[in-house]
RNA sequence: GCCUCUGUAGCUCAGCUGGUAGAGCAACUGACUUGUAAUCAGUAGGUCGUUGGUUCGAUUCCGACCGGGGGCUCCA
């Protein structure tokens, strides 16, 4: 018998006979592994565990453990799920069923125009369930174009139709389990046996092949396990992340509401809402300063001319809000969509000399762009939002320094808020087609190489996305990671060669000739609303102390102890504490209830001892009382605790 | 914009197959003067998102519109 060598993760080779399988090779290890194997990885290529390997060959075998593993693993679902579908609904034409991030979708067709809701879904997991009971294995057929199109066109399924034209003869391969049959690449799981949960998570419409023009169809998304124990742990994550919600927080502690008379996605700042605006803002603000900004201010709207000079109005123009006209002369203005021009107006307001660079201006700029209905989402994606814009006009020469200075301020604010996961997503040209980049091919080499290296120096963990730069330069974006494990595109900073360029700005250089300065956007929050959308979830509303709108409760056991309540609450406020006093003819578990609720993160309280003995009793949100002791003492443990913020 | 689900008092929600609405909390009034997560009683509060239609009659059925949720990039 002739033998194969496969080699193994650990470097290890063995022999097996040719054409064995990856299933075969994981019993030879181990009954537990082969129980466990999904696909496997052959020379870097997934393949079904089940397919025989007629090669020399590097193999991993991947389990539910690998993320290859999952995805094999949902779209192995996907196939159950049509199966279920079809067994239950004959005639359904299929779109694709692919794995995504966290489970998988089919794009499906019910006969008769018929639709699905939420009340078929149990029958349909019911099925699923049902058949994969039955541990009907994955076949692998190659076919060929003429017999695939044969099959699907007695079948009548003219989406499948549609992608087997595009696929070339001989490459073909179908996929059966017990009677349903799909055009598929694959690969899957040995058997639908491992499937031991699932759960339709919901429809929606999504149109074929992603293109508006052509027909919707129904998109089911789903999830599935191989242990009941995992799903169930999945839907208490979705509980938690519901809990956290900033729209259902920012609804209690009353941060932000939304009013239909006003407009959708505009959202408005209630008082505490504000406070916690207010004190990101200066927090930024002072550091900015400190790192060499210069704060500006710039209209709400701006001439349609500006933005004919920066290009915005030819690229996002029609999707816009639509311009403003002056009653008299009927000029046309736009609800600004960016501050970039506006500081682009104020660098070329004077000639600048080459040490003036880098010139770095700094606003938080409030601005308007129009999201089409569908996509607006809380906090997160709204129509008015402000920006913690800035822009640094520099010199070539300084990109990298400049970009090293953001990258600190940018980390400065992560940790001061407790966001301690995150990564740099570096977008840089595609190298296939350099021709779509404007600006000169050397600046770009240096700018991309100087991105990365000082990415690197400050111990960033990166991705580089090739071909993900925007036309008019590369750009850093900071993904952060929630206490979920849900991850977030917050600040981000991008190199641009275009805009400049576009207001003639220019600067005179060391040789008394006229240069064209560099500028790099930046925004450590991204914005304010989205932010503050994030942070929210990320601590479930427990805001750090720093930024609690209101940081203590002053509590009395009773009206006798009103006036030192008083005398209490006015000594924190001098010492730039904010808190309330609750005044309510309550008893005082009810005022300690309600201040939990609320979030508060101290609660003082006070009665006859501490009258007496001119202390008082502290309690802590979520964690209790805290015995007494003087209000000196008080302040100074809260000065402490937020001493590592400069406010 | 499109698909889908959804819209009842300030908030959270109940209201079976059509007969013009109910609870808890909040608010207000009063009593209680309180020791670490909800004191008791009373009062008030809704043209059931808007608007057409079906019907003797609609919060309940149908349509349109408005708002909210989920989705519309993940390629067999």
């Amino acid at each position: 018998m002739e033998l194969i060598n496969i080699t193994l993760p650990d470097g290890n080779v063995k022999q097996y006979p040719k054409g064995t399988t990856g299933l075969e090779i994981a019993q030879s290890i181990s009954e537990g592994l082969m129980r466990n194997v999904l696909a496997a990885k052959i020379n870097g290529e997934i393949w079904d565990a089940t397919r025989p390997i007629f090669a020399d060959s590097h193999l991993q075998l991947l389990t539910w453990k690998d993320t290859e593993g999952k995805a094999t693993f949902w779209h192995s679902s996907a196939h159950l799920l049509a199966e279920a579908i079809e067994a239950l609904y004959p005639k359904t034409k299929f779109g694709i069923g692919p794995a995504i991030e966290q489970g998988f979708y089919y794009d499906i067709e019910l006969p008769d125009g018929k639709m699905l809701s939420q009340e078929q879904f149990e029958e349909i997991e019911k099925k699923m369930l049902e058949l994969a009971r039955q541990k009907n294995t994955y076949q692998r057929t190659e076919v060929s174009k003429a017999d695939a199109i044969q099959y699907f066109t007695e079948k009548g399924d003219e989406y499948k139709l549609e992608l087997i034209e595009g696929l070339t003869d001989g490459q073909i391969t179908f996929y059966q389990q017990g009677n349903f049959t799909d055009l598929c690449r694959g690969p899957h799981i040995p058997n639908t046996g491992f499937i031991k949960a699932v759960k339709l998570m919901n429809v929606a419409g999504a149109y074929w092949r992603g293109d508006v023009t052509r027909k919707q169809l129904t998109r089911i998304y789903a999830v599935s396990f191989p242990q009941e124990k995992e799903l169930k742990e999945y839907l208490t994550l979705l509980e938690e992340a519901k809990k956290r919600d900033h729209r259902k927080l920012g609804k209690e502690l009353e941060l932000f509401t939304f009013s239909e008379n006003v407009g959708m996605g505009l959202p408005l700042w209630l008082p505490k809402g504000t406070l916690l605006r207010e004190r990101l803002e200066n927090f930024l603000r002072k550091a900015q300063v400190k790192a060499g900004y210069s704060p500006v201010v710039t209209p709400h709207i701006g001439s349609k001319k500006l933005y004919e000079i920066s290009g915005h109005w030819e690229k996002y123009g029609k999707d816009s809000f639509q311009p403003i006209y002056t009653p008299e002369e009927g000029e046309q203005f736009l609800l600004k969509p960016m501050n970039c021009p506006h500081h682009c107006e104020i660098f070329a307001s004077k000639p600048r000399s080459y040490k003036d660079l880098p010139l770095r201006l700094a606003e938080f700029g409030t601005v308007y762009r129009y999201e089409q209905s569908g996509e607006l989402h809380g906090l997160t994606r709204v129509r008015g939002f402000t920006q913690d814009d800035a822009h640094i006009f520099c010199r070539t020469d300084q990109v990298k320094d400049e970009f090293g200075k953001v990258i600190d301020l940018v980390l400065y604010v992560f940790r001061s808020l407790g966001f301690s996961e995150y990564t740099a997503q570096v977008s840089i040209r595609d190298k296939s087609d350099l021709g779509k980049y404007l600006g000169d091919p050397a600046d770009w080499e240096m700018a991309e190489k100087g991105i990365e290296e000082v990415a690197l120096e400050k111990g960033l963990n990166i991705v580089i996305e090739e071909g993900e730069a925007a036309f008019y330069g590369p750009k850093l974006d900071f993904m952060v990671k929630d206490a979920l494990g849900r991850k977030w595109q917050l600040g981000t900073v991008q190199v641009d060669y275009q805009l400049p360029k576009r207001f003639k700005l220019e600067y005179i250089g060391a040789d008394n000739q006229k240069h064209c300065p560099v500028m790099i956007h930046r925004a450590p929050f991204g914005s304010l609303e989205r932010f503050i959308a994030v942070l929210t979830e990320h601590c479930a509303g427990d805001f750090p102390l720093w930024l609690a709108p209101e940081q203590i409760a002053v509590l009395p056991i009773s009206e006798k102890y009103h006036e030192y309540a008083h005398q209490v609450l006015t000594a924190l406020e001098e010492s730039d504490i904010r808190g309330y006093l609750d005044e309510r003819d309550e008893k005082i578990q009810r005022k300690i209830r309600d201040a939990e609720v609320k979030k508060i993160p101290y609660m003082i309280i006070v009665g006859e001892k501490e009258q007496a003995e001119g202390r008082i009793s502290i309690r802590k949100h979520h964690e209790g009382d805290k015995g007494s002791t003087t209000l000196e003492d008080f302040i100074g443990q809260f000065k402490t605790e937020i001493a590592h913020v400069k406010q």
